[in-house]
DNA sequence: CACTATATTCAACAAGTGTTGAATTGGCAA
DNA sequence: TTGCCAATTCAACACTTGTTGAATATAGTG
């Protein structure tokens, strides 16, 4: 039914590469890895999705289109439930934040690994150019559409740094370097996505406020 | 008098792999790429540093010192500045920042390369393993004991992940993707560390304060 | 000058890279 | 059966990779 990749065969390869992606970039990994780690033959990925970089943009938007419709549909039903008055921040940014935490909640360990191949997109000079602008970039528009409601009198300059705020913590979190499990001594796991999300809302909250006017 | 890399050609190979490194990762930069820019031949890289990870120690250690006891210097000087009472909230971020915005004012260009390196090396699961242990784990620390004298009340849990957003702020701001500068439609610079710092230290001071403890 | 140690280049190797055209398999329809 | 198309494998290609040992240049010292 799909346009692309039937077969089982199809999907392992892109789980492979995922998690390999992911940990180490696109350079680091070579066809011949992913392929053995989908104990397929080498010249299979080729044929189903072509050149290497068509395998990396495969394994991109495999997920992307998902997550931005549940940001959407996440922001969208905040703004209705709120009729009159505009949402609070608080909504705005678990709209934004919580997508993430429910995709992780769904099981699929390849969830896992896409967010950590997103935050390297997130964090790559090259790779944010070219696979940030086309799902993720108009949802962001709309994100800071509402945050300008929320604080009409601050500037838009203000509101689109503390936008870069959240988004690097929410990157370094997506990436699961695991070095708060080393600093903590244990205490906090990057694995724990409910942890970072709980204090997330509220740390870039307060932010927000400070940053952006009283409110 | 170094012990290691006299000749400028040295440091020119050191430069250009900088660059490249900040650039493409690892693995997206080649021994050729890095000799053909500094104009020497392919071998001298290796007679100098020894192996291509060699190369990207080097690269990384080069200001890694200089970057740390920056940090430490300021940390101690506003530790006794203030005497008696602990240090202000905005002091220790302070400390823990600012060094990064000095070092960019100096002039040397090679510092905007060597930030977005680092961002590279703190976001990737595999080099935050290796490299952020010898001289950045020492000082986050420092930094974390005087938070935690900050908020006494505050949990161990609640300050690590703090700090952890502060970190991921931090790395995407030197990560200079050019994202804001899009999202923005020019009105921010991912290059405009002073726009970015200012902004980001009542940021995340409000953060910590709402979600360590009133104080 | 000669001697020496360092710095730099030259030339080449073995291994690994992405990619492709041909060959093979497998299932399904006529 | 036969034919057909998609899926998969096989084998190989041209090219690039990191690395190294030998050769050459350079500069400092006696």
């Amino acid at each position: 039914m799909s346009k692309k990749g039937k077969g089982e065969k199809s999907e392992r390869i892109l789980d492979v590469a995922e998690e390999l992606f992911a940990l180490h970039g696109y350079d680091g990994v070579t066809m011949r890895q992913i392929s053995t780690g989908a104990q397929v033959d080498v010249a299979l990925a080729n044929y189903h999705f072509g050149k290497k970089l068509d395998v990396f943009y495969a394994v991109f938007n495999r997920r992307a289109e998902l997550l931005s419709n549940t940001r959407r549909e996440l922001l969208l039903k905040s703004q209705q439930d709120a009729t009159k008055k505009p949402q609070t921040l608080e909504q705005i940014i678990a709209a934004f934040l919580l997508p993430l935490k429910f995709a992780q909640e769904t099981g699929d360990p390849g969830w896992k690994n896409y967010m950590a191949l997103l935050a390297y997109v997130m964090t790559s000079p090259i790779w944010s150019k070219i696979l940030m602008k086309d799902n993720f970039d108009k949802r962001v528009g709309e994100f800071i559409e509402a945050l300008k409601l929320a604080f009409p009198k601050a500037k838009d300059e203000d509101i689109h740094w503390c936008y870069h705020y959240v988004s690097g913590a929410l990157a370094l979190t997506l990436a699961q370097t695991g070095r708060i499990d080393r600093l903590s001594g244990g205490l906090c796991l990057s694995t724990d996505f409910d942890a970072a999300y709980d204090r997330m809302i509220p740390f870039v909250a307060a932010g927000f406020r400070e940053v952006c006017g009283g409110k």
